[in-house]
DNA sequence: CGGCATCCTGTATGATACTG
DNA sequence: CAGTATCATACAGGATGCCG
């Protein structure tokens, strides 16, 4: 059965043709596959390249490249690092601006876990009181809107 | 100056090659730039073919494509519907599955208008009381933890 | 109006081999 | 370990034209 949201938002005028809403740049920037198994990767604490690599299991060859754009576009930060007595090597650590990023992965995660077969998958939990966290919809005032209350405005 | 989540998350074992994470299906799925395009459509309340491809400003090759796909993966519904005088057409409507999509599509598009250049875009409100309607992080019990305060458990 | 078929280009990604 | 280079395939998406 089919859902219809508030429907003022038919009353908006046509998008552009050439579009060019946050949704449709963020996905110009970073909605490959690849990108986005990447910055799973750095919120679950991996830095280095080779585990980049090995843990999405992508070829050198695409993990290079998609780290080179994150880095570029400033979801990541490529540093080097010492350790005592080793050679210099390099870091990818999130930025601010990567961690931003992360509602909307872990919502796309959190959608697939609802409504795609998978195996068990960790999940976030909020250490300070040990319950499970998740995505939402809220509103400035802390309600959490169901979808007919929800109205588009310019 | 890069940010770091509790670390424990690297202690976890490799995900397997070939990725199964809810992350890597889902986009998959429905990671395309036109496919996102088009359930931001849906959420705005366009329903009928022609409106998809114009506003979408994609082809009718791809819209129809793009379409057929969401209906297989059942996040839209193809219904016949007649306006009286009028020969039958076909509305693509949002399933519960479909609107579960939302907040993913939402966060994206908050992460875009907070990080990328934009023209002004709409806003999503709270009818019942006017507010802003913003997608976070929030454990069941109500908490907004922040990212140092997540962990990742399997 | 609501599509489908065809051709064409560009990008995403894999496989493999090589370098500092 | 951290990449670069090259080749090959698959899919995304535009352009154009046809159909009921």
């Amino acid at each position: 059965m089919p859902i219809q949201l508030a429907g003022k938002a038919a009353e908006r005028g046509n998008s552009p043709a050439g579009d060019h809403c946050p949704v449709d740049r963020a996905m110009q920037l970073i909605g490959s596959r690849s990108t986005m198994l990447l910055m799973r990767e750095a919120y679950y604490g991996t830095t280095r390249f080779d585990a980049f690599a090995a843990r999405v299991g992508m070829t050198e060859a695409v993990t290079a490249k998609r780290l080179r754009e994150l880095v570029a576009a400033g979801l990541l930060e490529r540093r080097p690092y010492q350790e005592p007595g080793q050679r210099t090597r390099h870091e990818y650590a999130l930025t601010e601006r990567g961690l931003d990023l992360m509602p909307a992965l872990f919502a796309l995660g959190q959608w697939g876990r609802k409504h795609l077969p998978h195996d068990g998958t960790p999940m976030l939990t909020h250490d300070a009181c040990g319950a499970p966290v998740r995505v939402e919809l809220r509103c400035t005032e802390g309600h959490r809107p169901r979808p007919e209350e929800l109205v588009i405005t310019s």
